[in-house]
DNA sequence: TATTGGTTGATAAGTATTTCACAAAGTTAA
DNA sequence: TTAACTTTGTGAAATACTTATCAACCAATA
């Protein structure tokens, strides 16, 4: 798979590329340079030309890059010219919050199932979405054939979770707990942790100012 | 200031530092190597040797690093030992489960004033919060000597609230909206772009996996 | 068609971060 | 007190990422 050699940092930034391309898109620009590109989404333009050129040559010398090429490019890599199905565990706050966020605006991520341990909320749809018991997790996960998990539990569940999870074949957990998750190297956690960054926020204010 | 030479890379995992030790201390345990810090935050031991020898040897040879002290030290360094108030700015989905969570478990973080447009929200308690009109804003971050603020609006008006509470003296913005806000130079802006980070998550695990 | 001007893609240099590997220093136990 | 053991702190090497720069190329225009 030519693209294993990514770099991780070019691969955090593509969805910020995607996200800027649709936006071009919707108001019919044809053409963008890596120098506005650059003002827009705040990265240095040599860093975008870098990004891209990992990709091929995807823009034209004295013209730029098309946007509509670019943009069906990137949907591409990003798969997101296909739904992913993804599942919640946790209908707490946040979870709710998510369930009706549900990334349907501008990603073609859809939250397809949720899980909780609440009699009362399983068996209903919230937001349009399924609750099943997390007692069938892994059933539900098999069935459905969801890869990528969000969890928004308490903590001291997380982990117990992760590995029904994991049985349950998802490869991907966006993880909001505050415990680091133990998973399989091929499994792949995502900490979001909004404490954390919430306090690394204020440790750079702290710290970095004037620079 | 000393800790201005301290690596972003390093800066970044003092929260998880300080989390762990946290629970530590919580279960008495007296000290703690490298190598088993290393196994449960999972970073490598030697990146926590090196992150914490930035602020002077703060272990002993052949014993490890003390709990208490090194925790202690985190407090300050974080700013754990005073509360940090911070403003919350949009009380949809998103900023009703923030309120909730409201960061005080386990950190010195506060939620003490939240905004809205919404008439019938203005003036009354969220979740034992405030609320006050977005006209208000600046007014408030002022008089409350808020500097840091979490935007959960509506992309469309990001910007313009961004640069409202700038001149109401905020010096750090967690951003949830999917727009990249410009600021000048000693306000630092930390992106929370949740389709971002699920959209980077599905592409890890197509092109990474079997690493 | 020739010329000008703009923009990429790539090389190379620079910066940042991680990891290896081990001397030095402290602990522990006999 | 000594010897064996443990673990830090750090120099140096390796890796990862960013940026400056510019030749090559394409588009646009006359």
């Amino acid at each position: 798979m030519v693209s294993t050699k990514i770099p991780r940092a070019t691969a955090k930034r593509l969805p910020i590329y995607y996200r800027y391309l649709s936006i071009l898109h919707d108001s019919n620009q044809k053409r963008v340079s890596s120098s506005s590109f650059a003002d827009a989404v705040q990265v240095d333009s040599a860093t975008i030309r870098r990004d891209l050129s990992y990709f091929g040559a995807l823009g034209k010398r004295g013209y730029g890059y098309d946007v509509d090429n670019l943009l069906n490019f990137f949907k591409k890599i990003l798969n997101q010219d296909h739904l992913t199905s993804v599942g919640l565990v946790g209908l707490g706050n946040l979870g709710h919050a998510l369930l009706n966020f549900n990334f349907h605006k501008d990603s073609n991520v859809r939250i397809s199932a949720a899980f909780d341990v609440h009699e009362d909320m399983i068996n209903t749809v919230q937001d349009g979405v399924p609750v099943y018991s997390v007692n069938d997790l892994q059933k539900q996960l098999e069935e459905q054939q969801i890869k990528v998990l969000i969890l928004t539990v308490p903590s001291s569940v997380a982990q117990d979770i992760c590995d029904q999870a994991i049985k349950g074949g998802v490869k991907g957990i966006m993880n909001f707990t505050s415990r680091r998750l133990v998973a399989p190297d091929d499994v792949r956690i995502q900490n979001v942790d909004l404490t954390n960054e919430l306090q690394t926020l204020i440790y750079f204010i702290e710290h970095y100012s004037k620079e």
